[in-house]
DNA sequence: CCGTTGGCAGTACGATCGTATTGTATTGAT
DNA sequence: ATCAATACAATACGATCGTACTGCCAACGG
């Protein structure tokens, strides 16, 4: 047996670095030998743990998706109740414009690949009904104005947080402003919870 | 003299097709040589429209910038009253998911190149400014609720239409579902309106 | 201790890209 | 009628792409 490495590790860096100059130079620019150069690596050795191109971006959309989960998991990893959890999980996506801006952008430009590859297309959907369903639950855990549907909320508040991602992405406005209308889109649903207190995006004045 | 055509005509024929590949095949699928294919021209005939393919591109992003605005123009022409007014514009944002998929889709892969070539970039954000004031602007003739202050709420109907069009564009909800939301947010914030009948998007029932 | 297996780099090759160049047809002014 | 300018097509060319192929080195099993 040969000197035994992490193949699923290495897969990952490698998908990383494509991440990163999907990020920087759009879909276009994402191509083997600069991802090789990226990862730092000879392009052979992108070949020797990628059957292909297709493979390659197959992998880094997973990748994609398994970062943005990280992100928000992190940003909900200390939370106080449902309430608090839905609105960790929308800052952290609002947030992904400045704190996340390679996986946001990379997520764009997969995006119109989206279009081309049905896998890619089943990822997006796959993981957009995720955050659907776990907003809802936690919406409906929040106990909500009455008026409120989870799932039909649901669909607004993820709508919201995602344009407004776009939105700080452009630089239209900023992370705290979007905060802000996030806030004060969950206050008017959600009556019983108090003003959104010692945010997470932010340090608190110590 | 030699022949004389509509030169600026012309280059919007091309870059329609630019569009259009770009759609469906993502911005990686946009060269030179399809981009002739698809709009019936020889290859070389593109060259002597536009100086090279960022010149394409940059052409292609200005009429894909127009052509959402048509589209939103369009929805907007008869419109009774700012409030009207305004739920057209919004529900011509959330229905680009579906009837403008092309300049949407297009959009998204530009937002990839925005990373790279600053005019691009600035075109995004002149864009999208002059529809965040337009929206203010209509929000603050339409006598909103007190609380709501123009520009922040403009904000997030900007940034809830836009995120709502991804969803449409993705197929996690109908257009009809994301139009009710869109609504249901407007009446929170517009009291004085009534229900929004007679919705631009589908024919009344006659 | 040695052979086989897999990590890894380098090169080769056909296809395709963007661009430069050349050629031809057409039209309007002289 | 002729000339010049332009629309348009076709080809050529260098660069780069993705992929295939070859070779070397290291390390575990026997």
């Amino acid at each position: 047996m040969p000197k035994q490495v992490d193949h699923a590790a290495r897969r990952q860096e490698i998908a990383h670095a494509a991440l990163r100059l999907c990020a920087r130079d759009g879909l276009a620019g994402v191509t083997i030998g600069q991802v090789a150069q990226e990862a730092g690596v000879s392009k052979g050795l992108v070949q020797h743990y990628f059957a292909g191109k297709a493979d390659l971006l197959r992998a880094s959309a997973h990748v994609l998706r398994e970062e943005i989960e990280r992100h928000v998991g992190e940003a909900v990893q200390d939370a106080r109740g449902p309430a608090d959890t839905l609105r960790r999980v929308l800052l952290a996506i609002v947030g992904l414009g400045v704190t996340a801006v390679v996986p946001l952008l990379a997520g764009h430009a997969f995006l119109s690949r989206a279009v081309a590859d049905p896998e890619i297309r089943d990822l997006y959907r796959a993981g957009g009904d995720a955050v659907h369903r776990a907003i809802a639950a936690l919406l409906a855990a929040s106990d909500p104005a009455p008026d409120v549907d989870p799932g039909t909320e649901a669909h607004a508040l993820l709508g919201l947080a995602r344009g407004l991602a776009d939105g700080v992405l452009l630089g239209e406005l900023g992370v705290d402003d979007a905060g802000a209308i996030v806030d004060h889109h969950l206050r008017r649903i959600l009556p019983g919870v108090p003003t959104g207190s010692g945010s997470p995006s932010s340090q608190p004045p110590e």
